[in-house]
DNA sequence: TTTGCTGGCGCAAACGTTTGTTCCCTCCTA
DNA sequence: TAGGAGGGAACAAACGTTTGCGCCAGCAAA
């Protein structure tokens, strides 16, 4: 039953039932009366508002896009989650979007997503940056929030990690333990974020005096097989690195196998510090040393400025960005070391 | 720019363009010549039929839903993924919905994703079939999938694991090894799919000749705090069952922690089978012998069956509904022992 | 020349809302 | 009694599609 045959059903317009049941009773002046009489038959009979119709006669489908480089990833399935839950209450449904870490398929989903009249976005690209995906991103019509993986030379409202710091934050732990020899696995190449985290990586490095000859990075993407390779490819250089950063959640995993494989002890022949904590983090052999995001919170943020968009978009601007700390939480797959 | 828009800029009527972008050009007889026009002129200005206008008129949104207890649990997170890939090129969106293992969260999403006139739902039930619940599946509008935890006395179809022969197949290697004293971690105690998984076990048993006295079972939920509650109750009984089950994917990860606390070694003082393999699994100390459900068969499966639903309502019934069966990931932390 | 057929396309009516405007009625004041 | 004010609710026009039906031109057959 849809809100005019209510109405037939109750003996007044639909315009009336409309007001009543999208909350304008007052605004409109319906008597307390009607409002209640409307309200009740409405209970009876589970009649809501056809949100098509609705979003066809205001312009807006009361739905906002989430799209993810990969939702198996712990990290974005709890983003995933927090903002479904932040946006559910204001009646406004997410529709989930996976790029699998593709930067084809992201720009294939996002011109879908753009093209379908969303009432806003929040995008946690691949990372990055194409013509074609600045082009769609700044020829938006709607509000996009960039969450996580930011991208030079757009200017969208963004949450993310301070990622240098963070990265600064596991060299020093680091290189306070005694560890000369540092290796970074990390996902997309490409990416800013791991860029960043490098840089804070070799920003520590300088600081005690040491240059990038103390660093190798490898890595070309976040699938299991290649975080191996990339994992060999650090453990099997001539000078191997006694400590290994791994710049993405799931890098770790390639080096945990690939050290088993090699026979190398945790912490004991290597040092281990994985971005990103994960349920399993405190439970591995020896417990992960890790740099942990807070993921809720930047969730919750991302999802308090798309609001404020839909409220208003002429509210926020990229200049209402929010970066977020990341801390570190020791545990012991970092060895203390004589300095070599 | 809307169809109607590119019509009259193209001098034609909406309706051609209509048929022509939807596909339907030939059923309409529109010239080869008129089709190429529009064609060429939709790609140019991208014109992309609304899908609010197509959906209203259509009275279907083209946008299905799906209800998962814990998207962060990378069982359902690899089948969100799987879905949304299955229903990208039909031109079909996902809605994602979380329920937080919550029994009247699930209820409230259900009746609004049922309210919101979709095309169909894939729903991963938490488990335990309350009256409200039964009452708003029976009475729903839409094609409705049912996926991994089952609904007694609710006839959809469905998409699951064989639980039982996956219990059996659980606990058959344990008494295989030697192992007498079982215990079991389960998640919900309300769900079916534990309960099943249960009875499979104690049919193993039995046809060892061994009561249910053999077998300790715990657990009231799937968060860490519940785990690790069941864990400390099944570790600390005073006849301590020297090999655990743990029946939900994260539960390993209680029993993984207070049996370090208790200072258990695995598998010498306690051996551990865990259901549904995880990429830390092999990485565990020991790596984890585990109980692997075929979770990309089985998206792929519901979304099939969803997908003829959605061509003909009529041509799926629950008996079309699909059983997988669970394999065994042999690893290291099941011991064999003298029987006891 | 009329009739019948067919290819090609336009007309217009839905689909279910929201919202600016109009209308009616009652009550109050002059 | 007339006029104004204002509360309460109905009218109707959008929003952007899809689709049944009808119209017209052209051609073949009668």
């Amino acid at each position: 039953m849809n809100i005019s045959e209510l109405a037939r059903h109750l003996g007044v317009a639909v315009s009336t039932v409309s007001r009543v049941l999208s909350g304008n009773a007052e605004k409109y002046r319906i008597s307390e009366q009607t409002a209640q009489r409307v309200r009740a038959a409405a209970e009876e009979h589970q009649v809501v508002p056809d949100p098509l119709g609705a979003g066809l006669r205001r312009g807006r489908p009361g739905m906002i896009g989430l799209l993810v480089p990969d939702i198996t990833n712990p990290f974005f399935s709890t983003m995933a989650r927090a903002i479904e839950l932040r946006f559910r209450d204001t009646g406004i449904a997410v529709q989930l979007c996976d790029s699998a870490e593709d930067t084809e398929t992201e720009l294939l989903l996002l011109t879908r997503l753009l093209s379908r009249r969303l009432d806003g976005l929040i995008l946690a690209p691949v990372g990055e940056v194409s013509d074609g995906l600045k082009e769609a991103i700044s020829s938006a019509a709607m509000p996009i929030i960039l969450l996580d993986r930011l991208l030079p030379g757009i200017d969208a409202p963004s949450v993310s990690l301070n990622n240098r710091e963070a990265g600064k934050l596991a060299a020093s732990h680091l290189l306070r333990a005694g560890h000369r020899r540092l290796g970074c696995l990390r996902g997309d190449p490409g990416a800013v974020s791991d860029r960043e985290r490098i840089e804070g990586v070799e920003e520590a490095l300088r600081e005690n005096g040491l240059g990038s000859d103390h660093l190798l990075i490898a890595g070309e993407g976040y699938t299991r097989e290649e975080s191996i390779a990339g994992a060999e490819w650090l453990l099997s250089a001539p000078d191997r690195p006694c400590a290994l950063i791994s710049l993405s959640g799931q890098g770790v995993l390639g080096i945990l196998e690939v050290s088993r494989r090699l026979d190398l002890t945790i912490p004991a022949d290597l040092s281990l510090l994985a971005f990103d904590e994960q349920p399993w983090s405190a439970l591995m052999q020896p417990p992960l040393t890790t740099i942990a995001q807070p993921i809720e919170k930047m969730a919750e943020k991302a999802s308090a400025l798309l609001s404020s968009c839909l409220a208003d978009p002429e509210s926020i601007t990229a200049g209402d960005s929010a970066v977020f700390e990341a801390t570190l939480c020791e545990r012991e797959s970092v060895a203390r070391v004589a300095s070599s």
